[in-house]
DNA sequence: CGCTATCTTGACGCGAGTCAATAGTGGTGG
DNA sequence: CCACCACTATTGACTCGCGTCAAGATAGCG
């Protein structure tokens, strides 16, 4: 896939005119998006529509209360989605990494912010578009649907994580899911990207700060993981920190 | 499928023959179902694949692990969604009230125990039909997107109630929603029933049942709620216990 | 090379969990 | 119809873990 180089939030036509073969027969992260599985058909029609764009770091895609107009396929990079209240808590939802679908709701605003961790590649789609399409295509439609299941699954699952497990437990969890999701991608490597600052970790995860801090060096103290950089963990020990999620 | 006539979990045929005007037409809830703003033909042929069942109290719908064959619509009654850990600790995922769809996961077998409060009637369709159903009308398959985002932007919603907010909080938003939903379903007494014991509560908010007892106690003490019995509340200061949830 | 933001580490207090006892409730059988 | 029993809910006392506040270390950036 060939996107502009970028600077600011920037906007390409829907490459050529949906040619026989798009982009989206190359891009690195169909096998993991929605548009797995669909027909040439589909997948022009789909391209018709999409447009490409690259977000530079804290860029905001969207914030909380806004109009929800666009739904994103993550190709490259993260986005965080964060919700803060009248009294300044905060929550983040999640992180979308490559192959992460953004932007599933049923309600007309968007009900977090989104925001970019790292430079970060999209691939956007008008939701009225998309609904036409979801009418058009059943399979695509069928698609979204078992998308959106499968972030309910685990949204459900963080919620048992925030209820039930200890901090050092919902750390640990949080880096095997982030590890599996990195695999998916295709870097089975044994470090593994933190693309969020800490912050972000402990407001996904119920926790302060200061105790993911402190989560993270204990673990590394058991000999769990290795810290080569701020934003990176290296797992040593995975069955020792399964065990640990209790799951 | 034909079920022993009652005691156990009985089941009543797809009733007639799905004839032109069938009992989904007549439904109590069907404003708040999927079923709701289907044309007359898909409606007829959701009943041809429907059977309705009736559970008494504290049958167990289906197990975590088994897999998923049926999705249901509530009519009547309350289910509790469950999940518990291999360690014993129990997370309530959610609540099934009339009108609620249940069994969207993006998982062939079941994530969560489902289990009867009281008396509950469901209507029942088998996956792979619903599927095939999908596929021919999208509109019905529309309906299933819209319902499974809306539970996703309400398991998120529960996130940050577990993540950011204190037990007094969580209680209160416990209770507005529960009122919430059961005025949408036509009763707006001031009275709202708790179907479930103060244990699911404890589970599904991430307390314990003395936490939720302390904290329903202290709400009555401060006059925004009264508690005429065990498994009933009324809220006699509604913006007072908003001011409390601090969303 | 110094500044600033982030991360880590330490000390302390409070609030929710735990354990334990009492009160209430519903159901059963005498 | 009432008395008893089992179960659930409530209330109380205590402990401990996480949040809070504060200080120091590290790293990214100009």
């Amino acid at each position: 896939m060939s996107w502009p180089p970028f600077d600011s939030p920037c906007l390409t036509p829907p490459t050529e005119d949906a040619g026989p073969i798009g982009p989206c027969l190359h891009c690195q992260v169909r096998h993991l998006a929605v548009c797995s599985a669909l027909s040439r058909e589909e997948i022009q029609a789909l391209e018709a529509t999409a447009s490409a764009q690259v977000l530079a770091p804290g860029t905001v895609l969207a914030r909380q209360g806004e109009a929800r107009r666009h739904v994103y396929t993550v190709t490259r990079g993260a986005l965080r989605l964060a919700r803060v209240s009248a009294d300044g808590r905060r929550q983040v939802a999640g992180f979308a990494l490559p192959g992460d679908f953004v932007g599933l709701s049923g309600a007309p605003t968007h009900q977090h912010d989104i925001e970019a961790l790292a430079e970060t590649e999209l691939c956007r789609f008008g939701t009225d578009a998309m609904q036409r399409l979801g009418t058009r295509f059943p399979h695509l439609q069928g698609k979204l649907l078992e998308r959106a299941c499968v972030e309910l699954d685990s949204a459900r699952e963080q919620m048992m994580s925030l209820a039930r497990m200890t901090p050092t437990e919902r750390v640990a969890d949080f880096l095997l899911k982030l590890a599996g999701r990195q695999a998916r991608t295709g870097d089975p490597g044994p470090s593994i990207a933190l693309p969020m600052p800490r912050a972000d970790i402990a407001d996904h995860l119920g926790l302060t700060v200061e105790t993911v801090s402190r989560c993270l060096t204990a673990l590394r103290t058991r000999g769990l993981i290795a810290l080569p950089g701020t934003y990176r963990v290296e797992i040593l020990d995975p069955t020792g920190l399964k065990s640990l999620e209790a799951a």
